[in-house]
RNA sequence: GGGCAAUUAGCUCAGCUGGUUAGAGCGCCACAUUGACAUUGUGGAGGUCACAAGUUCGAAUCUUGUAUUGCCCACCA
């Protein structure tokens, strides 16, 4: 017999590796006819420890996966970690400095060396993330597992930059870059966070014009003013007229330039550029061939064009170059606290240097990949593509576009598709190259002004690699089909990558990807970054829907952040005190996709006292069968559908329905819907009343058969306690519930009247509760019961012994033909129900109380009716005489549904 | 500045294309309790569904506007 309560750290562990050890997560195990269905899993960062983004993320695929699995399909996860440039070489760079007390890691160590500290590092937190994984129950498979530094993942992310590289989609270039002089590498536009500061913003003259700036230290190399064309104020200066101004290190010749990008409303309407260090001025200057000049050194100091302040970082020379620009009289006006957005960096924390320099890009408007384009694509910014079949040759951002356009992809919750376009629609170059050591280094070689390109190194002496890595995001972008390549093949360097695919097993059968599951503040990121590689490389999607989840917040709706410790929730104190199931279904009921949630202790100890519900609700079960000397593994058959009682009969109809709800609720992703119902089918109905009614009349046969359905179900939520049960009920022929098959409807037992029926007869039972609790009725007292109908008489009497026991209340007497209680409503229906009193009790205003009901069933009825005419449907649903176009015919049926609605109102 | 969303019980949230008396969990109140379960049961209190106008026989649901909150993007020299 099974322990008085569920206790899930006795369980997991050993459940989980009968599982791994079963094989079960392996797609070799499935139906080798199944329709191939594969999750990559996003790879958790090899920084160290899970946090409860990867639990939900975890949580959300296994249930899609298990899903999968048990309705046949060959089901394959991969499992995974990134090594997340930036941020783990960031990490280990403050371990070394914090406990080695090394300055500056970088230099003291140099390259080699470090890198070889990271990859110590990242070893050990991947083997903690394999087992925080597992501690979650997923259901990945293990043996397929994938690194983004793997040989095999290195080889596919270089020949794809050696590919993009020949095409001309990747090029090197002179940009403006987001410059993080803290950690001394450029970020990509995603990259960079803004921070609203109050500033000082200053006016100074300019020659004959005011100029303002809340930035004055780039001011040293401005030899341009720019106002725009149409701006009365400056007529009389043209475009490339000279003058001198006296400026902050002596006078300069100044230039005026005419440009549209200026706004007329803002200041003064004339402005300086400073090209090296703005990404707007970069773009006039690039409009009309101006000279850019550096101010601001790479270690974020001023340089020697700064005069007297060069070596000076900008803080302390800021008011400086004020304090001299005053002195000289050019200083107009400073305007305190002026608000305004500062670039900050997201890794590092520090602030951003725009900067210009030598980069590697990605070119996302250059028409140069073959895709399949069967419709013509018009959307903001987009050319129209010609009609036609085949594939013709289109830029990735085109791309980008078509596949979720034509819902090649797509996107959970769908409003995000709108987000997903307007990101398109303003996206620039991608910048993948950065300054630092741990990535995949870019295969450049460069040999005085020679440069080479390729997966090898070059012949002959005197070449450099390029020491630059490539941004996390662009290897880790192609990471659901990298993932399926065969290592071995990749060995191979004879074979080209389109060989090394055509040979890859994996690839050919589980590419592309059923669903990316991940949260939304990724989609950038990511999301769309690996539907540009992956459609670039491999001529596929990589998945077919995205599945987008949301945060996880504290209780107040705050996010929980490492450095308040307090609000962060840690899944394995969860898991150890509560168990991964009911984790599982705290994260995943109540929680829409794309909408942030919140998460608190006593929702998860709430889920887990459902869990303990489940485990008892089991060892009732399996009290009666032991009561009735049944095995329960031994049952297979259920008894005539003659023989059954009304609660067995509804019971099975119950679950019948429930099979279909769940099927289709899981097919559609609804997670949070389905797993309610679920919740609710186990409390309210399987144990509240169905386990009650079995009471001394258990069906031994029934009861183990809808048990063995719920825990199909829901095992796809709550693996471990349903596998845990399974074993005790199964059936003798049957294996581990994770292989198990889902449940298929069967036709023949359904029974609509008996669930029905039952539904009454709980009805008044509640009614009867109700009556006795407001009363305040002793038990035993009687009740009477009167009826119009005598079907419901005869129901009544059938349950009386359920009514005894649940209502504390006796049957007595039945009258059958009690008519005098009718009223206008019950004109409306032919099969009025019951009503019922108590003896001694009979109070007018309590009976009609317990009308209440029969007019909401009036109410109802009427109501359906009328919907059916109601104008906006009319012509799709409205009866067929009402029909046939004809205006009078309406009007007259609008004026039969006025009357129903005022006698609705009068009721 | 552009876009996306949210506003329903004390708290956290459901409520699909308009249609029974607006639901759940937690919390609260009362009662119960000795064989599935105190990680329990039964009953109850608690909501002018942010506000206003409109469409409709009928609106939490649709339309428009207002207010508040949150997020994303762009970025002001």
């Amino acid at each position: 017999m099974l322990e008085k309560a569920y206790d899930p750290k006795a369980t997991e562990d050993h459940i989980y590796k009968m599982w791994e050890q079963s094989g079960a997560f392996k797609p070799e195990s499935c139906d080798p006819k199944g329709e191939p269905f594969t999750i990559s899993m996003p790879p958790p960062n090899a920084t160290g420890q899970l946090h409860l983004g990867h639990a939900v993320m975890l949580a959300l695929e296994d249930i899609f996966i298990r899903f999968a699995r048990m309705q046949g399909k060959r089901v394959l996860w991969v499992p995974g970690t990134d090594h997340a440039s930036i941020a783990t070489e960031a990490v280990v760079i403050r371990k070394i400095q914090k406990e080695e007390k090394i300055a500056d890691p970088r230099k003291t160590l140099g390259r080699e060396k470090l890198v070889m500290r990271i990859k110590q590092f990242v070893e050990e937190s991947r083997s903690t993330i394999r087992n925080q994984v597992r501690k979650m129950g997923a259901s990945c498979d293990w043996s397929r597992e994938r690194y983004t530094m793997d040989p095999a993942l290195a080889r596919t992310t270089t020949e794809v930059f050696v590919d993009m590289y020949k095409k001309g989609v990747i090029y090197r270039g002179f940009r403006m870059v987001n410059w993080d002089p803290k950690l001394q590498t450029t970020l990509s536009d995603d990259e960079v966070v803004y921070e609203t500061r109050s500033e000082p913003f200053y006016t100074f003259q300019y020659g004959p014009f005011q100029i303002s700036t809340s930035r004055p230290e780039t001011k040293f190399g401005d030899k341009y003013v720019v106002m725009h064309p149409k701006d009365a104020r400056y007529k009389k200066y043209k475009h490339g007229d000279t003058f001198e101004a006296e400026w902050i290190n002596g006078p300069v010749r100044a230039t005026v330039i005419k440009d549209e990008a200026i706004d007329m409303e803002f200041g003064t309407g004339v402005m300086t550029i400073t090209p090296w260090h703005d990404h707007t001025d970069f773009e006039i200057a690039g409009r009309h061939g101006l000279e850019k000049e550096q101010v601001i050194g790479f270690d974020g100091k001023l340089l020697e064009i700064a005069g007297e302040f060069s070596g000076m970082k900008i803080e302390e020379a800021r008011p400086l170059i004020v304090e001299k620009l005053e002195k000289k009289g050019l200083l107009v006006s400073m305007v305190q606290a002026q608000e305004h957005n500062v670039a900050i960096s997201s890794r590092g924390g520090g602030l951003l240097e725009p900067q210009i320099k030598l980069q590697w890009f990605i070119d996302v408007n250059k028409e140069v990949v073959p895709w399949p384009s069967p419709l013509p694509v018009r959307q903001a910014g987009l050319a129209l593509l010609p009609k036609g079949e085949g594939k013709r040759l289109m830029s990735l951002k085109q791309i980008l576009h078509s596949v979720v356009h034509h819902k090649d992809i797509e996107i959970i919750p769908e409003r995000f598709e709108k987000t997903y376009f307007h990101w398109i629609d303003h996206l620039r170059d991608w910048c993948i190259s950065r300054q630092i050591w741990w990535g995949h280094r870019i295969p450049a070689w460069y040999r005085g002004s020679e440069m080479y390109v390729g997966v090898t190194p070059p012949e002959g002496d005197g070449w450099e690699q390029d020491s630059d890595t490539l941004d996390t995001w662009y290897g880790v972008s192609q990471w659901t089909w990298s993932t399926l390549v065969d290592p071995e093949k990749a060995k191979d360097s004879k074979l080209s990558l389109e060989q090394i695919l055509e040979q890859s097993p994996d690839f050919q059968t589980f590419h592309p990807t059923a669903v990316m599951e991940t949260g939304y503040d990724i989609l950038f990121f990511w999301v769309a970054r690996m539907i540009l590689m992956t459609t670039y490389a491999t001529g596929q999607i990589p998945f077919k829907t995205v599945y987008l989840h949301g945060l996880i917040r504290t209780r107040d709706g705050r996010k929980m952040s490492k450095s308040d410790p307090d609000t962060m929730i840690d899944p394995l104190d969860m898991i150890a005190k509560y168990g991964a199931d009911a984790l599982r279904l705290s994260m995943i009921v109540g929680q829409s996709p794309g909408a942030d949630s919140r998460l608190y202790e006593e929702k998860i100890a709430g889920y887990r006292n459902f869990i303990n519900k489940l485990w008892n609700a089991s060892r009732f079960v399996l009290l009666q069968c032991e009561q009735a000397k049944i095995d329960p593994q031994s049952i297979e058959k259920l008894p005539e559908a003659a023989l059954l009682s009304l609660a067995d009969q509804a019971a099975l109809h119950a679950s019948e329905i429930l099979v279909e709800e769940v099927t289709k609720g899981l097919e559609s992703y609804d997670l949070s819907a389905t797993g309610e119902k679920l919740y609710s089918f186990v409390w309210d109905f399987f144990c509240d009343w169905y386990l009650e009614l079995s009471k001394g009349t258990a069906n031994c046969a029934v009861l183990v058969h809808v048990l063995r359905r719920v825990l199909r179900l829901l095992h796809p939520y709550c693996p471990f306690v349903t596998e845990e049960l399974w074993s005790s009920v199964r059936p003798k022929a049957a294996g581990a519930l994770i292989s198990e098959r889902w449940p298929t409807t069967k036709q023949e037992r359904r029974n609509q009247k008996a669930f029905d029926d039952l539904q009454r007869v709980i009805d008044i039972i509640s009614t009867i509760r109700r009556l006795r609790a407001e009363q305040n009725v002793e038990a035993g007292k009687k009740v009477s019961v009167f009826l119009f109908s005598k079907k419901c008489a005869e129901l009544l009497l059938s349950q009386a012994e359920h009514i005894k026991r649940l209502a504390h209340l006796e049957v007595l007497s039945i009258d059958a033909k009690s008519g005098q209680q009718k009223n206008s409503a019950s004109a409306f229906l032919s099969d009025i129900e019951v009503h019922l009193s108590l003896e001694g009790l009979f109070d007018p205003a309590k009976l009609k109380e317990s009308l209440s009901r029969e007019q909401a069933d009036l109410t109802k009825y009427v109501q359906i009716q009328t919907t059916k005419l109601s104008n906006k449907n009319f012509v799709d649903r409205a009866p067929k005489e009402l029909v046939k176009g004809e205006k009078a015919k309406l009007a007259e049926a609008k004026e039969k549904l006025g009357k129903i609605g005022e006698r609705l109102r009068q009721l």
